[in-house]
DNA sequence: GAGTTTGAAACT
DNA sequence: CAGTTTCAAACTC
């Protein structure tokens, strides 16, 4: 990409430049935004503002500002990838933050993590929060990049952010729509975000520097000036070194704000990534080493970040969310759970879940967030190391699988006991989830490994040109499960659904061999199964728990069908947002990294669910769901494929985009014979989705749609 | 831990 | 498209 290209000649620009260079989201949100201000009055805001540790300096618009979220980027989302992932990355953070259970969340010393934290405080009010930040961070100036996330915890305290900003951004909107333009953009947040702090840093040697020595847990040896000479880059050097005596307290900034660069040139450029890994060397033992060799300051930045942060994960993928608190903590970069990556294709298509800055951040799995994109032989090698495990140790597949469950390792952590399939198939979890096998896995003659990845993706394009939606989610959750936010609790959140629907005849819906149960939501009339007893909500639209929203559910999703297909012949880009997959096949992964989880109910399983979704991801909807079934202790197995439920949307969008007559939302639109036995996975998915992003914001949708026309334009 | 059950995925 | 087989997870003992 270009991106790269612009970020080193804006490298210079200091924080105006890094303002002006607004995230797509924000300059969509601002568009959205701005007329709902009269949110901030509604004691829905006002909740939302206590919770949150920021003040709202700025209008929150809560409903409309989900919409612009979800469906930000329409554009955007359809031109590349790169910003879905950002946005997406945002979700993840937000359900990893969201999740309470999480031990990080509740330490107040994790330096890294709590920062994090408090920027999307509350799963349930979490896209409010968020957006509360993000307006606040415009208001500020801030970016409101994951990347930045750092800088969001300092907001008050760091605001580096020139008033430019503000009046920039709006400049910037006008780039929504372009895809290559933003990812620029979105690095430069990062690198903005962290440049203000510099330069806050500069002016105010005291209290910033001070704080940041404690967030910024730099263990990184790469701290020298060997990494200084690396990542010098125009501008972004010049601020570091220019202080040359007081370097000290800078390198951990500097070493930061680069790691921080580097993610997020990381997941934007996977490509370019990738080359520089290739070309490096290889120590590929350490995946560490091997991002301190990428010749870019990226990787190297990234392993400071990293490092800094300590917290798996970062890279952020499934494995990094499966990463148990422990885990947490313990970071290792080379163990090779943490390391698996995201089986994306260095694609923009695939960056997707490379892009979770957010999470990266929160998790610790630097390297592995490199290797997911970069794929590059030393960074396999590296990783293959770490796997090699796996696959010469299959034994006791069960074993680890329950070890890493009674673990508390969550969904996103993918376990297989694959043998006969290689890995190579949908049978294979890890594959299905677009991530890589690793060390957990038992599985035995794995070509789900970054060694593979030749062989991974053409597989994973057989299958996608078999079935596009293939790894698209199966269940698919609202825009944001936020949406619902002003809706009673204690109704099923129903915007999560299974896409194709179950088939399920003995289980009566109510074991996790069913895709819905398993996913946590209800059967719907897409679903084929026999004697339905989801718990969720029953085919029939009965539901044993929150019911009536299920019920409710089913009606306004017929009429959301209606009003989509007709906006989509206006529009013909709604869709975008409710299909995802790409078309060649790159998947979401990324998304599915981020596993947000419903949880089931009550699951019969005494055990843990085999993917028991770490606390992380804890979606609004799990959380209404959680009211719904009793509260906090109801802790049901995580679903599997609520997983990528957030980040699906985007994702397929670009499928659409580039192929809007291929899917056209009416075609999908009426799928579900309650009889069919299997539905195309295309036309299901696609209109599945829509619906099911209209279910769980219907009321947004309705919202949002106006919204569009607008968004387009800018583009 | 081994064996069974189940339903999705894959195949025909 | 329907039926069958394969597969691996979920589950039971």
């Amino acid at each position: 990409m270009g991106g790269g290209v612009e970020i080193s000649e804006k490298g210079k620009n200091n924080v105006e430049d890094i303002e002006v260079m607004d995230t797509p989201e924000r300059s969509k949100n601002r568009q959205i935004a701005t007329p709902i201000s009269k949110f901030e009055e509604s004691p829905v805001f006002n909740f939302l503002n206590s919770l949150s540790p920021i003040r709202p300096i700025k209008s929150i618009h809560i409903s409309q500002s989900i919409n612009p979220l979800s469906f930000a980027s329409l554009g955007s989302v359809f031109t590349s990838p790169h910003v879905t992932s950002v946005r997406e990355s945002r979700f993840l953070q937000r359900h990893q933050l969201s999740d309470p259970s999480k031990p990080e969340f509740s330490t107040d010393d994790q330096t890294t993590v709590d920062p994090e934290n408090k920027n999307t405080v509350n799963v349930t009010v979490q896209s409010d929060e968020q957006k509360e930040n993000v307006d606040q961070r415009e208001s500020d100036g801030e970016p409101s990049y994951d990347c930045s996330k750092f800088v969001v915890d300092f907001p008050e305290d760091y605001e580096c952010n020139s008033p430019k900003s503000s009046i920039k951004a709006q400049e910037m909107a006008g780039y929504a729509g372009n895809s290559s333009e933003l990812v620029p953009f979105v690095v430069q947040d990062c690198e903005t975000n962290m440049e203000g702090v510099i330069h806050h840093a500069d002016q105010n040697n005291e209290g910033p520097s001070c704080d940041w020595d404690n967030f910024l847990i730099f263990e990184s040896p790469v701290v020298d000036g060997r990494e200084e000479n690396m990542y010098t880059q125009p501008g972004d050097g010049t601020e570091i070194t220019d202080n040359a005596g007081e370097k000290t307290d800078y390198e951990h900034l500097s070493g930061l704000y680069r790691g921080m660069r580097r993610r997020c040139l990381v997941f934007e450029m996977g490509g370019a990534r990738r080359k520089h890994l290739d070309e490096s060397s290889g120590s590929g033992s350490d995946a560490s080493v091997l991002l301190q060799s990428d010749d870019n300051n990226t990787s190297s930045n990234d392993h400071k970040l990293l490092k800094t942060t300590k917290l798996p994960g970062i890279g952020l993928h499934l494995n990094a969310l499966a990463a148990t608190p422990k885990e947490y903590k313990i970071v290792n970069p080379q163990d090779s759970s943490t390391s698996r990556r995201l089986l994306i294709r260095p694609s923009s298509s695939v960056d997707f879940h490379t892009s979770n800055p957010g999470q990266e951040l929160l998790n610790n799995s630097g390297p592995v967030a490199l290797s997911l994109e970069g794929e590059t032989d030393s960074a396999q090698n590296a990783v293959v190391g770490n796997v090699a495990n796996e696959e010469i140790n299959p034994s006791s597949p069960k074993k680890k699988r329950r070890k890493v469950e009674q673990a508390g390792e969550g969904d996103s952590c993918k376990r297989c006991n694959c043998k006969k399939s290689k890995c190579l198939k949908l049978y294979c979890e890890c594959f299905a989830a677009g991530v890589y096998c690793v060390e957990p896995c038992a599985c035995i003659d794995c070509f789900n490994k970054p060694i593979h990845e030749d062989t991974v993706l053409a597989t994973r394009k057989q299958i996608e040109s078999r079935n596009p939606l293939a790894f698209a989610p199966k269940v698919i959750k609202g825009p944001d499960s936020v949406v619902e936010i002003g809706e009673d609790p204690s109704k099923t959140p129903a915007s999560a659904r299974h896409k194709r629907g179950c088939n399920c005849k003995k289980s009566g819906c109510l074991k996790k061999y069913c895709e819905c149960y398993q996913g946590g939501v209800g059967c719907s009339i897409n679903c084929r199964c026999e004697g339905c007893k989801n718990a969720f909500g029953r085919k029939d639209g009965s539901c044993a728990i929150g019911h009536e929203a299920e019920a409710e559910e089913d009606e306004v999703e017929m009429n959301e069908k209606s009003m989509l297909d007709r906006n989509f012949h206006k529009n013909g880009i709604e869709n975008d947002h409710e299909t995802n997959m790409d078309p060649t096949g790159l998947p979401i992964t990324p998304l599915r990294a981020a596993r947000q989880s419903i949880q089931l109910p009550l699951s019969s399983n005494k055990k843990p669910p085999r993917s028991s979704f770490p606390s992380i991801g804890s979606s609004s909807g799990f959380n209404a769901r959680q009211a719904a079934f009793g509260g906090p202790n109801f802790l049901p197995p995580p679903p599997k494929f609520s997983k990528q439920l957030e980040m699906v949307r985007e994702d397929e969008m670009p499928e659409f985009l580039q192929d809007g007559s291929s899917s056209s939302p009416i075609r999908g639109i009426k799928l579900s014979s309650p009889n069919r036995k299997r539905v195309s996975p295309a036309r299901s998915s696609s209109v599945e989705t829509s619906t099911g992003g209209l279910r769980s914001s219907r009321k947004l949708i309705l919202q949002s749609i106006p919204s569009f026309p607008s968004l387009t334009n800018n583009q």
